[in-house]
RNA sequence: CGGGACGUGGCGCAGCCCGGUAGCGCACCUGAAUGGGGUUCAGGGGGUCGCCGGUUCGAAUCCGGCCGUCCCGACCA
């Protein structure tokens, strides 16, 4: 790497740290093609420990995974009228294959709910057939203006989950539950903790009843809209035909769900984390969990540091640590170091000659708590057994540091427009107050502060007592509402 | 898609104003010594200067067009 030791420092310009962080930690690189990236072992790595995570979530509740194809009929997508106005301007569509004028363009999937209620139909008859709970790992497209590593990419990989019910009851359930997941994930696994809740009319998805989704925080105090579920009624059932027979031996429109979360989150762990050294990686998604740098001389103590490095290695795994050995011969320690911070690595594990005497190791975290020494020497027995129970204190620390940093940034109480922007302009992150539920209001905020509704908060993050009157002043309040400048 | 900036070995940049055939730092390769926070010395490889066209005896340099990247808006997981 260049010659550059620090990192732009953050909050000097957030965007060229992230930018930096994301490259230098080697993630993900620019691809040829425009607003398309590519995704390196590294961040790869960390986005196939997210999917294990969560397909296991999904399995745990019920659903199975399948596959459907990447083209799909641009009749399908202009079914459902909502639908094709939410994604008509940023569709990529194949006119052309063998050589030939294709009769009917065929659409890159930006999501895939058409095609699979569309083959629901086909495979449901009775309510017995209900419900079906499937999820599909895929790469979807979305031609987007302007393009971020991770954040927003021309291509992407998710998950999306679509269901069909014979009862909007368990569907609002289903919606609710996938919703569930998705904060229990991200505040375990990313150490990201959400706030959830239900998405306003005109932040909703294109041809949803009812969106919810999760909201983060970053740490420029933005945030970042991290997963979605669906509620979507009968608005595709009804467009694709997927009806059922009823116990009552009526036909009727099955209702839908669908839910996703993407490698956004990837880019979301780089924001909720990092610092002005790189990555920092939650134990639990990192690829390799401790990297040990065997400290090698020039001398015939080298065997017997390799030796023990290897044994040491080997015991970690045992206990289930993801454990790599840096042997590499033409880099000095200290130049290891860095480079495994820059990735976010969560501890190392220094192994030399002097340990060999003594029987200890250095152990040095990626994070150092507050007051502590940069690193500190362990017996090695301890240090081997006490690993897994360190790789999940620095987890949860990792969570709590994240949610008390939300909360700090978190303003309740606010009553007009003035106070709106003065909290945002005063570096404000979730903004609560009421609101009368007029478009008009999120316009006005728009227009005066940037921010956007992020969500109406879900029973857990309520403020109480509840706000009386609308931010606008203009009536009283219907709901609570969170405001954000949002990526 | 509108406004602004930029495009020169892998990365970061200088050279451009005032045209003469490309340079620096880091990274990389070889060797030796070094090795507990970015090691040192010596030697070495790598660039049709984003692309196309124009002006000129001659273009990284001047002119036109296109493409791409970044930042700010509008749009979005």
């Amino acid at each position: 790497m260049a010659d550059e030791k620090k990192l732009t420092p953050r909050g000097d310009d957030f965007s060229a740290w992230y930018n930096e962080v994301v490259q230098r930690a080697e993630l993900a690189d620019y691809s040829p093609v425009r607003g398309s990236m590519v995704i390196r072992p590294w961040g790869y790595g960390i986005w196939e420990n997210m999917q294990r995570a969560l397909d296991q979530m999904f399995k745990d509740t019920g659903h199975e995974n399948a596959y459907f194809p990447l083209l799909i009929p641009m009749s399908f997508i202009e079914r459902e009228k909502d639908h094709v106005e939410g994604f008509a301007p940023e569709l990529a569509v194949v006119t052309q294959a063998g050589g030939k004028q294709l009769e009917e363009p065929l659409v890159i999937r930006p999501t895939s709910e058409t095609i699979i209620y569309h083959m629901y139909a086909k495979w449901v008859q009775s309510y017995r057939d209900l419900p079906i709970l499937m999820n599909q790992w895929a790469n979807v497209m979305r031609w987007e203006l302007r393009t971020r590593l991770f954040l927003r990419t021309a291509e992407f990989l998710w998950q999306e989950g679509h269901t069909a019910h014979a009862t909007p009851e368990e569907a609002e359930e289903e919606t609710l539950s996938i919703l569930g997941i998705y904060r229990t994930f991200m505040d375990e696994w990313i150490g990201m903790p959400p706030v959830t809740g239900l998405k306003s009319e005109s932040e909703k998805f294109a041809g949803a009843v009812r969106s919810y989704a999760c909201e983060a925080l970053m740490q420029d105090n933005k945030a970042l809209q991290a997963g979605t579920s669906h509620f979507l009624g009968q608005n595709f059932s009804k467009q694709f035909d997927l009806k059922f027979q009823s116990v009552e031996g009526q036909e009727e429109y099955a209702w839908n769900t669908s839910w996703g979360v993407s490698t956004r989150l990837v880019g979301g762990m780089v924001m909720t984390h990092g610092d002005d050294d790189g990555l920092v990686v939650p134990p639990r998604l990192a690829p390799v969990q401790v990297v040990i740098v065997p400290i090698l001389r020039g001398d015939d103590t080298q065997a017997a540091v390799l030796a023990k490095v290897d044994e040491v290695a080997g015991r970690l795994k045992e206990l289930g640590v993801r454990v790599k050995v840096d042997a590499r011969d033409h880099l000095s320690p200290g130049a290891k170091y860095y480079e495994w911070e820059r990735k976010g690595v969560p501890y190392r594990m220094e192994i030399g000659p002097k340990d060999l005497e003594k029987g200890s190791v250095a152990l040095a975290r990626r994070v150092i708590p507050e007051g502590a020494k940069r690193k500190e020497f362990v017996e090695e027995n301890e240090a081997v057994a006490g690993m897994p129970a360190r790789l999940e204190a620095f987890q949860t620390e990792l969570r709590d540091r994240a949610l008390a940093r939300r909360e700090a940034n978190t303003v309740r109480g606010v009553n007009s427009l003035g106070e709106l922007a003065e909290a945002l302009d005063g570096g404000a992150g979730f903004v609560y107050t009421g609101w009368n539920g007029d478009p008009a209001v999120e316009e006005q905020v728009k227009e005066a502060t940037k921010a956007t509704s992020r969500v109406i908060p879900g029973p857990e993050f309520r403020s109480d007592p509840a706000p009386a009157t609308c931010v606008s002043g203009n009536g009283k309040a219907e709901v609570e509402v969170v405001w954000a400048r949002a990526y």
